[in-house]
DNA sequence: TTGTAGGCGTTATCAG
DNA sequence: CTGATAACGCCTACAA
């Protein structure tokens, strides 16, 4: 029975296994000639090294563990994406957990990502329990929060300014001459995001006169279904509708153009997230853009940065904007109300 | 200086490392009291196992890799979602890794995964290089196909029959009455499953005297919009559209929408995937519903089994469905025409 | 029920 | 430039 691994490789090539190891990590300090040697022996054994044991000696996994609510969204999937490029560029390997939309799954599944070897963590959101903020202390592992740029928890954050985006948001529509505007999101408990996201509407629309209404929803397309269902049945008196993610404002789209509600004449729309779809819509969306790919980057680079050359983990502040298309328009009288009669 | 581990443990506890090995894997013959004060023991301390020593003494790393084209797509990331949930009930990790939509990284990509120590591999589609069969086959690694049914080279594939699914569609429509479809699909290079379900829709369309114009796109909503514009400039002279997926038929919605084109009235569109938005957008659409998330589940289960029982792991085939909802009727004369001229 | 000791495959520290 | 050897933390016969 063949030895296996180096030590097997270094009986073939009557090397030591230190030798092997040099050539294995790249080490400079190998003839040129003996590299070759061994370089062939691996080949001709089809030699694999073992992550675990190498893991185990230097006690680095080179794996970052990420949770999310889900990969069902979207929005979590073209972060996720935006990582895992990024980090398989530099070497590192993306473990992926998901809380199935439970908080209080998240400390259990950080953990799993820890004890599995994960070298940091990435986490959605700024908010977090102790037990979990604990654990990652006790063993001091490095973690940072994303798609928020601040937190009260000491923790790191690379994201976007929640707040500022609702607030420039209701702005924008305030300056296009709205002053009754829907805002329609995603369930707030939970969601520190999304409560971020209201609060910077509503001090905007207080700056502004504007009268809100908000209206809460599930986080998808049926949720925004069911939201401008309502808007149109209950409330009418409204010339624009802020949506607080762009999979809602689909929803609010479709059941408008089912209504015969036109967007932008009996009704202004605006998304938030920048989707896909949302520059192919009809009308094209009016929304603001999540510099999504961007902070997945900055994420990885910056964990990278910190594991490799210990470099400290600074929170980054990400700018959103807003990008005009289509879907905003001043408003025209009660134009929803006549044309929810049409 | 303490020790650490178990090493550790064992010496807070007056204990040998087997006894606190034991407790750590819930062996049964450990008394009782014994195994509380090594509980607590491990409490005190914040005692952390490390996968990776544990890893190399049992070569069992509890981790499986996928290898996916993008996350960006949300086929992709509800199908890992419902992976990664599964999996995580059973114990295991999911490493996963894009190839940017590039094949030719697929074969590195699976390497890296392994390397790391993936104990099996999920590859999409049934199309992969022989360096990479070979890769798999020389460390034999099990790994599964999916999103079809059967392959060509010794793999076992789990998911649904692409030319069944084509062809049941386009004889749905053609048992409309339509006899003229085009068919917006998209890329071929690289994508066995679109080839497939366009090899099933030919063959139906020839079955049932349907003529086929042929549209190819990129898979993405603006794929859509383009195909669709084309369709609707160049060519018109068809009853309705298959979309081979989801997202490009959203693109055609679009586009028809900003058209004023009626769907159905004007124009059938069906469509293939069956997204969150696809029951909720208006009309709504009827689409072939694959089961992406019973997919998951069926990978994830078999893979496991595989691992902790040695069970073989077989193909499976999963039925997909039509669903049928409000975009496809009967055609109407020369509708799409009619209304181009509008 | 508990303890002892060897080994898993690499890396890294010394000498040579 | 190369070699011997001791960790790394855990598991698991085999003994007791």
């Amino acid at each position: 029975m063949k030895k296996t691994g180096v030590r097997g490789l270094a009986e073939a090539t009557g090397l030591s296994v230190a030798t092997i190891s040099r050539v294995l990590n790249n080490a400079d300090n190998v003839n040129q000639q003996t590299r070759e040697r061994v370089l062939s022996a691996m080949r001709a054994v089809g030699y694999a090294p073992n992550a675990a044991a190498r893991a185990l000696a230097t006690s680095r996994t080179k794996t970052i563990g990420a949770v999310v609510p889900t990969l069902a969204h979207s929005i979590f999937a073209r972060f996720l994406n935006a990582v895992e490029q990024a980090l398989a560029h530099e070497g590192y390997a993306l473990v992926i957990a998901t809380t199935e939309g439970r908080p209080e799954n998240e400390e259990r599944r950080v953990r799993e990502l820890m004890d599995l070897g994960a070298e940091a963590i990435i986490l959605s959101g700024a908010e977090h329990s102790d037990a979990l903020l604990d654990a990652l202390a006790s063993r001091n592992m490095p973690a940072v929060c994303t798609s928020v740029c601040e937190t009260s928890n000491g923790l790191p954050a690379i994201g976007y300014d929640n707040a500022a985006i609702g607030h420039a948001a209701i702005r924008r529509l305030a300056a296009c001459g709205h002053r009754r505007v829907a805002v329609v999101h995603g369930p707030v408990s939970d969601n520190d995001r999304t409560r971020l996201r209201i609060s910077g509407v509503e001090r905007g629309a207080g700056e502004m006169g504007v009268s809100l209404t908000l209206c809460g929803s599930t986080l998808d397309v049926e949720g925004g279904v069911s939201a401008a269902r309502q808007l149109f049945t209950e409330i009418g008196d409204i010339t624009a509708v802020l949506s607080l993610s762009d999979v809602i404002a689909l929803g609010v789209l479709f059941e408008a153009g089912r209504r015969r509600i036109t967007i932008p004449d009996d009704l202004s729309l605006m998304g938030c997230d920048d989707l896909d779809w949302s520059a192919q819509s009809a009308p094209p969306l009016t929304t603001v853009r999540l510099p999504t790919a961007r902070m997945g980057a900055s994420v990885a680079q910056s964990l990278v940065s910190y594991l490799d050359d210990g470099t400290g983990i600074e929170s980054v502040r990400l700018e959103a904007s807003i990008v005009e298309r289509g879907s905003v328009d001043r408003p025209r009288g009660h134009a929803l109300t006549a044309a929810s009669r049409r």
